[in-house]
Formats: C-alpha cells, structure tokens, sequence
DNA sequence: ATTATATATGAATATATGTTCATATATAAC
DNA sequence: GTTATATATGAACATATATTCATATATAAT
C-alpha cells in the first residue's frame, strides 16, 4: 500500500509516475480558481446584456441601460458592482448621473469567441 | 406621457430614437442567454480542472482525473456529465473505463485567453 | 430649504448549483 | 454465478447568487 490517499481505484491508467508529475504540474489551485471566478462573471445573462449594451454604445448610464436591456434598475446597479470590482467595466460621474463603459482589452476577443462559438453550433 | 413602459427615469441620455435602436438590434435574448450559460460552464473550479487536466494529458479515465484534480469521482461524474452534454468533451468507453478528452477547438483558445487575461492581472 | 432624480446598497427571499452519500449499472475477474 | 471494480446518477443538503423591495446618498432644480 504505498499508493496512500491518492488512491481512488485500482484503474490508473497513466501510472503512478505521470499522475504524480501530473499533480505536481498543474497550475496552483489558486490560478485556476480565479479563472473559474472570471469565467463567472460572464456567465450570467444580466450581465453578458450589459457587456453586449456597452459594445454596441461603448457608454451608458445606468438609467439608459436599464431600459435598453429590460432590467430593473437596482438590479443593473448591482450586477454593474460586480463588473466594476472586476475591473470588467469603468465609470465616470457627470451630475448625477453615472456613465459606464468597458475597461479592458480581452473582454472583447473572449466574449467574440464565444458568441462565435455559439452561433457555430447552430 | 409618450415614454410609456420604457420609461424608468428621465435622464435617457441617448435619446428614446437610439434606445430604441439599440433595444431593436440588440442580439435576441436567447442568444445572449446561451452565451451566458456557455460561460457558465466555465465558471466552477472543478470543471475547469478537469479541462486543464484534460488539456495536459490529452485524454483520461474518471480515476485518474479524480486522483489528478484531488475531487472525488462522484463530483468528477456529475461535472463531467455538464461537460459532456454542453459538448466540450468527448469520450470512449473500453470496458469498464472510459476516458475524457475535450471535444471542441474554441475552448483552448478562450480557456487561454482567460488565463493570458488572469496572468497579467498581477 | 424642499423636492425630485439618479444611483447605490442592505436585507430578505427565491432559485440555482455543487458536493456528498448511497446505490445502480456495466464490465471484468475469479 | 459471485465478487470486485469503474462509472453514473438520484436525493438530500449546503452554499452561492440574483432579484426585489425599501431606503440611503448625492446631486440638481425649484
């Protein structure tokens, strides 16, 4: 028994040698965490709505958006908080009134690839 | 009063004209939905080990996965289950195994582009 | 100052999602 | 056939997440 708690069945296919390098080599837990978490925040129709708003109008307030996309302001607000904290989205003041636009370069080229994926599929 | 249902304050900044351009071409729900979900896919750590591991090693069985990405094999059926109906992954069965790999060319490109995005973030 | 407007946010609620546990199924070994 | 193994899956449970509602905050208009 020198296969310890690694050992969930008799199968291992590979080997003892390369599952270990395996495990050894994959990136740390914490960055595929975090890729998973960016991952997240794409995933959720609310905000792919205002992700595709802010490109096609590159700014907007958070009243103008709301209705383009057809959802309840403080919800908005509050999915705008998430992308903001994600650094997805940038914003600028103007009396009171907020405008919001995109804040990063790779948005574009992942969520392009993805709609591409999709409408492929079909 | 002309502004009916659409109107949820009245600062429209762009203007009812473009709002309601915008609200017009925008992509149909349904297409945003299913990239949302796409990404959702994405979004959970277990899932995207196994697409990492899957990436390393080209294809595995269950158990190896399950040894490789230290989750257990329950967790690792049930999420590759997601993988499989979503098309990500493919798999074949040679008696009482069956290996995994992945089943589609844009994830690379998107799983990388995130990582790239994540990696420079630092 | 008072009132109206745009946005943000906390709390409550509802819903979705992931894991575990127990067990089913399928195949292999004996 | 019986037993062991690899995988899949349903149910229960725990947790996470999104929305709504009420309200706070900030600015503008009167």
């Amino acid at each position: 028994m020198k296969k310890e708690e690694t050992d969930v069945c008799k199968n291992n296919v590979i080997g003892d040698i390369r599952i270990n390098e395996l495990r050894k080599n994959l990136p740390e837990d914490e960055l595929l965490f975090d890729i998973a978490e960016f991952f997240k925040i794409f995933g959720d129709s609310t905000r792919i709505k205002i992700i595709n708003a802010l490109f096609c109008e590159n700014e907007l307030c958070v009243c103008d958006l709301s209705v383009i996309i057809g959802i309840s302001q403080s919800a908005v607000s509050h999915q705008l908080r998430i992308l903001r904290q994600s650094k997805l989205v940038k914003y600028r003041k103007e009396g009171k009134t907020v405008f919001y636009s995109l804040d990063d370069e790779h948005i574009k080229q992942i969520y392009n690839l993805a709609k591409e994926h999709i409408t492929e599929e079909k």
